[in-house]
DNA sequence: GCGTAACACGAACGTTCGTACTAATGTGCG
DNA sequence: CGCACATTAGTACGAACGTTCGTGTTACGC
């Protein structure tokens, strides 16, 4: 009974970090079975199908990333504070290379399954929906704050800072420009600046 | 002769198409033999390897985003009115779904190929920093013609407005929503004024 | 209009894919 | 220790993959 869990566990985690590379389409059990040294059919045993196996790997890295990157923002004092910090945990996720040494599964499964009903492509959808909501009431937190001003609005500015974090992705992992994580960041801090409160923090 | 080089085009223009959707690590040859109704090994015979296939699909690609984006823009005077038809067109080419119904074919490879070294990443990376100097450049003559503070870093510039456009297709794609446009509209002027000279047009 | 080269086809190859069954392990409780 | 069950391995399947080959069938230059 806890054998299996924690195998199963050790399954995800792998996963997580080979469809980073290969993508979650490009998963297959057999060579997700070869890197655990064990077999296809007793790793497949865990999961009912492929598909539950790609929406279990997804959620494991949704996990990771609300560990990782959500979670210790929450921690902060709200406003500037908060938003700075989930922001700059954000350009660590991309860069770290621990559990995603392919890049972030969520945005490279976004433009994979962008086109493809289904499970994964729900599970996208309401995460992504559930973290710009975060961005959005972080960013209202900072204007109830009196750190930004109050006509900035929520869900245009969340549009633009993600914005600056896709092109940080991209630019760090296709071009392999370093250069991408401070632009990235010297984009991030003009960006709120130019929404600042004249009395702001 | 000839023949040969025309039912070529068509089975490229095709698979611009299909690649598109399910990303050209998915494109078959099989599925894109059975939409143009022709066998596998006749479309096959026009392309010594997959591979070869991927390359001149991504290859078409690049030429339809020439002619439909870039081109056009150059028609325009230097300065602002030329940069911000670039983005204009580059804007109606996301939405466009005439020869890409999945979107960008180059923004999916991109997220697709950012792992795995060959011809088709290099290829891409070839016309990311070809896309990236054209950008950059005409950023340069917009300073040059007076439009843009001189201190502005085209470089960098390029880079944010770069992130407004992969914001747009991510939200135009996986969320489906139409505001995305509009947004990214908004967003592009305002990172441009913000970079506006005093006297400037 | 004929001959030849270019083109398209169908069949088959070896592999790998996801999945289904069955048999042999291994684990943990009484 | 031994029983019951959860967990793994083994094997087999049909389908689809990229690729090769041999053979018809068109199109085009002379």
């Amino acid at each position: 009974m806890r054998k299996g869990e924690h195998t199963r566990t050790l399954i995800l985690n792998e996963a997580v970090a080979l469809a980073s590379q290969v993508g979650l389409e490009g998963l297959s059990i057999g060579s997700l079975a070869g890197r655990l040294a064990m077999s296809k059919s007793g790793l497949f045993a865990h999961f009912g199908s492929k598909e539950d196996l790609q929406v279990r790997t997804l959620r494991r890295a949704q996990e990771l990333f609300l560990e990782q990157v959500v979670s210790p923002a929450l921690k902060e004092a709200q406003g500037l504070p908060r938003l700075r910090t989930l922001f700059s945990n954000w350009l660590a996720w991309l860069e770290s290379n621990d559990d995603l040494p392919g890049g972030c599964l969520m945005l490279a499964a976004s433009v994979e399954y962008d086109d493809r009903p289904g499970a994964v492509r729900d599970l996208l959808v309401a995460g992504q929906r559930e973290l710009r909501g975060a961005i959005a009431k972080a960013i209202r937190l900072a204007i109830d704050e009196g750190h930004l001003e109050p006509r900035t609005d929520p869900w245009q500015l969340t549009f633009e800072l993600f914005g600056i974090v896709l092109a940080a992705h991209h630019d760090l992992r296709l071009l392999g420009d370093a250069r991408a994580l401070e632009r990235a960041g010297d984009a991030l801090e003009r960006l709120i600046d130019a929404h600042r409160a004249v009395a702001g923090n």
